[in-house]
Order: C-alpha cells, then sequence, then structure tokens
DNA sequence: TTCTTCTTTCTAAAGAATTAGAACGTGGGG
DNA sequence: CCCCACGTTCTAATTCTTTAGAAAGAAGAA
C-alpha cells in the first residue's frame, strides 16, 4: 500500500491554475512563459503535468490550430475553499475560529479589509438563531 | 531533478505531531494506540515515519527502560502558524483577508467564537495607526 | 543461562509528484 | 511531393511519502 492522491491542486498545480484564472483559456506556451516567475520548467515537463491534471479533472483541453488550448475546469472560490476547508479540518480540527485567528494574526490587513470582516461577523451573529 | 521536501508537516506526521501535542511524550506503541480513530498501521510503520520526523527535527526521542520515549520538538502554534500561512500566500497570494472571508464562510462558529474574533479586529483596528 | 517477548534497525516496495529527453505526427512552404 | 518547425506522446529517472516484513538486539522469566 502507500500514499493517496490528495484531495487538492498540489504546489505546481496550483500555480498552474493560477495562470488559467488570471489569464484564460491559454496553450502550453503561454502557461510556461507565465510561470517564468514561480519556476522555469521545460516545456515538455509542463504538458505532462497539465496531461495529469487533465485526468484529474482540473482542467480540459481543445484542439485549436495545431496545438491545444487549456482551460481550467474548477473555480477559484470554490477550489480555495476547499483547500483551507481541509486545512482547516486536518489542523485545526475543524474549528474555524482558531483558523481564523490565527490567519488574522498573520497582520497585514488593512482598514477596508477589516471593516469588511466586521460586517460578515456581524451578519453572521444574526444568523445565529436560525 | 524531482521535488523539494515540503515545508511542513505532511498529513500522517501532522496527525502523529497532534498525538503527541494532545497526550505529551508517548511511546511508538502509544502513538499506534492513539492513531487508530484516524489509520490502523503496523508497529513499524509507525517506527519508520517517526524516525523520518526526528531527522526532520519535528520530534525527538530519549531511551527510557527499553523503548524509545517520543515528543514534539516544534510547537502546535508555530506549526499551525507556518502552515495556514503558507497556505495564504501561496493559494490567496498573501490575502490574509480573503483567506479569513472563506474561513468563516465555512459556518460553524458559535456565538463566544464570534466575539471572540470581533474582539481581536477590535485590538487591530487600534493597532492600525502604529 | 537460555528462551520468550518486546523493541528497534535494515531493507524494500509501491504510489505520487516532478522533471525532461527521444521519438513521433502534422500542416504549411517550397 | 517533401521537408521544416512546432506540437504532442512515450518513456524514464528521481525524490518523497507511506507501508511493512525480516532480522537483530536487549531485558526479564524460568
Amino acid at each position: 500500500m502507500a500514499r493517496h492522491q490528495s484531495r487538492y491542486p498540489t504546489e505546481l498545480e496550483l500555480e498552474i491554475l493560477k495562470v488559467l484564472w488570471r489569464g484564460g483559456p491559454q496553450t502550453v506556451r503561454d502557461v510556461r512563459e507565465a510561470l517564468k516567475g514561480f519556476r522555469v520548467l521545460a516545456h515538455t515537463s509542463v504538458i505532462t503535468i497539465m496531461g495529469i491534471m487533465d485526468e484529474k479533472g482540473y482542467i480540459t483541453r481543445t484542439k485549436e490550430g495545431g496545438s491545444f488550448v487549456y482551460r481550467a475546469r474548477i473555480r477559484k472560490d470554490s477550489t480555495l475553499r476547499r483547500m483551507i476547508g481541509d486545512l482547516v479540518d486536518r489542523a485545526f480540527e475543524g474549528s474555524a475560529a482558531t483558523a481564523a485567528l490565527h490567519v488574522l494574526d498573520k497582520g497585514n490587513l488593512s482598514h477596508d479589509e477589516l471593516e469588511q470582516l466586521r460586517a460578515l461577523i456581524d451578519r453572521k451573529s444574526g444568523e445565529e438563531q436560525s
């Protein structure tokens, strides 16, 4: 027996997804170029990874004039929610509050962001009775 | 070239760390028993993993009457902060606010927890000028 | 002291993630 | 029609994680 496939994108896969989320459908060539700031990879390496991501259902590809064009198949919102949700479950035994404390502790929050959070908390407080 | 060792505990390693954080220094036998609810492993499997964790500096061991007693070497607080911090950096491009929104969105927050968070936000708002 | 029982160490396997070269296909230009 | 440029598929190597058995070591029971 060995280890199971992770329930969410790996580091490199996430980086590729971010490229697609940011710039829309792209070819391997484009993605590779966009990844330069993160890591320099051979063209074929990117193809391999994206082939795996296709199998996993993270992305799809369609032939478009000679080469394939890849597009994200999973949405940014739900993916990030799943990722952080999983961490909260595993590391914080499901306590969103504890996790949130740690996140806020990280600092770097603007006035606007704090207000946004305060509003969300107020809303949550209101729902509480339901 | 291949992949780099991850900057924080893997899933199984985290589970073992939680056992040690919860119950204090323990033998392999104890840890294996505590892991039953998570996964059933052979005694030697647990030894192997904990040997690796020792090499990584996550835990230490001291001979104590025939067998080794293992204890956590990294603290729960800082470990969880590092883990969630890394996710915030990678997935949320450093935006703690966005990450916090997703966490709060997860729901399951009690009245007390909401108050706690509100207090923290108030405190943050106060510090803002500094 | 010898045997039993508990350890731990050594060794190995297999799956997952990453990386990339060699070979193969295809479409357009000459 | 044939070749070049570009793209993909096949194959393979490496590292990490996870799993666990076989063997070796030590300590107490008889």
